[in-house]
DNA sequence: GCGCTTCTGACCAAAGTGGTCAAGAAAGTC
DNA sequence: GACTTTCTTGACCACTTTGGTCAGAAGCGC
């Protein structure tokens, strides 16, 4: 139940696409912003333009840039695009499962718990990101010093 | 962002030893149960043992038993006592990540995925989870169509 | 002491993580 | 067309994690 370095990185940069408003931004330019290692990040641009999240261009004036409004791209698609699905257990969907015994009802509790996930990462969009407004059921989840503390 | 094999096995297995009233349990019979390799099954329960949450004894008679009420057990002291904690990025807590630039306010993001994902695995126990009656929260996420849809 | 069951550590193959390196292919500049 | 810039792709690498198995030690009941 973690966030692998690949994930935050991915958002890191997307974040910082969805910041800027010209042309094309350098790999080298978010790798440097986010201090990101530039051809780790490189791989995983690739990896988000295959899931169509950014588009690229090469040579010189060539660079990165979002595919589509940084409204319409959720932290939930780009956590998708470099990790894959968000909350499998044991390599399969929460829904798939079949549970015996006393353990049956286990199902409905991984999707729940995907649900709550989803319930996060869909709504927040890479533009509340930049903004810092995040949509107000979300903050609110955050502002409890609860939320803070390790446990 | 996915729930490991012993986990999920560390749950079913605790969720056998909630349902069960009298003695000690084998861990045969916890196996068979529950269809997990009992060495690594075993493993799992010394994990559990080593956080509190679980008691054996050795020998004919012997066996696993829960060592607290299974209300009082939460899936998320099941969940920790073999993943380590719960909602960690890059290897550390979201409470302790200094983001920079237009990343700023990623921190609370992760922030309330770790209150959502809380939300749940502290709210079930174990008795919960073997009589089926989970808290109404959780029920109503689980309820949702839309929570059982893949993505 | 004997049988039973947990406890513990060693081991193992395969996959994942977090990178680095180097060659190629497009795009722009002169 | 040559040259530079920048993305693209695949290979490689060290280390850790995952999902186990094996074998032996140690405690418990009789």
């Amino acid at each position: 139940m973690r966030v692998s370095a690949k994930a935050d990185y991915a958002v890191r940069a997307a974040a910082e696409l969805a910041a800027a408003d010209e042309g094309p931004i350098k790999g080298e330019r978010l790798a440097e912003a986010q201090d990101i290692p530039l051809q780790f990040l490189e791989h995983i641009l690739l990896d988000m333009k295959h899931a169509g999240i950014v588009r690229a261009r090469r040579g010189a004036k060539g660079g990165y840039w979002l595919a589509k409004p940084a409204d319409a791209i959720t932290i939930a698609d780009v956590v998708r695009a470099v990790e894959g699905p968000i909350a499998h257990v044991q390599s399969s969907p929460p829904e798939l499962i079949e549970y015996r015994g006393n353990a049956e009802h286990l199902q409905e509790v991984w999707i729940a718990v995907r649900a709550n996930l989803r319930a996060v990462l869909e709504h927040v969009t890479l533009a509340d990101l930049v903004s810092g407004e995040l949509p107000s059921e979300i903050e609110q989840l955050a502002a409890s010093p609860d939320a803070w503390a390790p446990r």
